[in-house]
DNA sequence: GGTAGATATCTTGATGTCGAGATACTTGGG
DNA sequence: CCCAAGTATCTCGACATCAAGATATCTACC
């Protein structure tokens, strides 16, 4: 008999019912919709990509809440802590933004112009290319930035607290060998 | 010494160089710089959170391909699919639409226009709730439902071959506990 | 050094989403 | 029976995003 990932949740709740419990969430119920309407298909690979992608919408909103603390949106909050990280003078020109927050390029002009006008960040012709620009982050921009990182860390390790340190270790490494292979290809 | 998730990484790549390669991916890079900007802070949730909407806006571009192939868009889909899975008669409530996909309830409505303008859907008075609507899917809908959801099958099955299928069954599992929160509260 | 093709950024128009509020109906208490 | 509060859906305006194309500049090769 072969054990499907939904067998395996079961077992873990018929056999040791005091110490590992686990919850069903809206992707176990999606799935065995779909077993009841479509028995032909093999739908395994929705057990984990549904369950990525739904996480990744609760966590927008969750991020969204946590830097509406500090007066920020998460795209400013994306392109602001690129900036951040980038160190000392912490500019980076519109195309490096782009690779690190995966927007097109109209939409980071747009960005841009809008935290230009809020004072966060301020352009800069790139001395070396005339055709380029350099966005830097301002004083004001880069405290908004460490404010919101810390507020954020604070956030998501409350979220992880599900899991035991050895159990996020495995999840990384896990989704590590998934988005690899896109991070590393020009596509 | 306390081992850091990047040191885990590195030890793999350094102690069995031919059996196990891991790849960087762009989180890798990310926390590494954070540790260079900000050594005062823990930035280990990033490890897991970041990677999880990063691999979700990569799988988003890659549905959006795989779904053109069908003729539909990723929204159109994320309907359709819904009322699939509900069994004949193949209806929903908008309201019942709204929870599956995680959109508002003005979104909703200008989907269902748009789907019904299309043909692949059609509203229908609710008749124990003059308030409400069931929206039903079409014939034509019906099988623009389940063709495309064949195909997408077929792509994430490919981007799984990653990993093993017990690499799979335990990454979801660890999804799983990180989702059921969300799900399962009013929130 | 001149030119074709690549590259960096910006512009534009269409579109999907959200949030707040409006409307119509239902429900439960008095 | 009536009314207040709750619920289901829709309307509307603001806004962020995208795709495609425009412009300016660089690079490499002849």
């Amino acid at each position: 008999m072969r054990l499907t990932f939904l067998d395996v949740k079961r077992l873990h709740i018929d056999t040791t019912p005091d110490t590992l419990i686990v919850m069903e969430d809206e992707v176990d119920r999606l799935v065995a919709a779909w077993r009841r309407e479509r028995p032909d298909l093999d739908v395994e690979p929705l057990e984990v990509l549904s369950r990525v992608s739904r996480l990744a919408r609760h966590l927008d909103r969750a991020r969204r809440t946590a830097f509406a603390e500090h007066g920020l949106e998460p795209w400013e909050f994306d392109v602001l802590t690129a900036l951040r990280r980038a160190g000392s003078p912490y500019q980076l020109s519109p195309g490096q933004l782009l690779t690190q927050t995966l927007v097109t390029s109209g939409t980071m002009t747009n960005r841009i112009d809008r935290l230009t006008g809020k004072g966060l960040v301020k352009r800069l012709p790139d001395p070396d290319d005339r055709r380029g620009v350099l966005v830097r982050l301002t004083d004001d921009g880069r405290d908004r930035a460490d404010q919101a990182l810390a507020g954020l860390l604070a956030h998501e390790r409350a979220l992880l607290a599900e899991l035991s340190a050895g159990q996020q270790g495995e999840l990384a490494g896990l989704l590590r060998q998934l988005v690899a292979p896109f991070d590393n290809v020009p596509g």
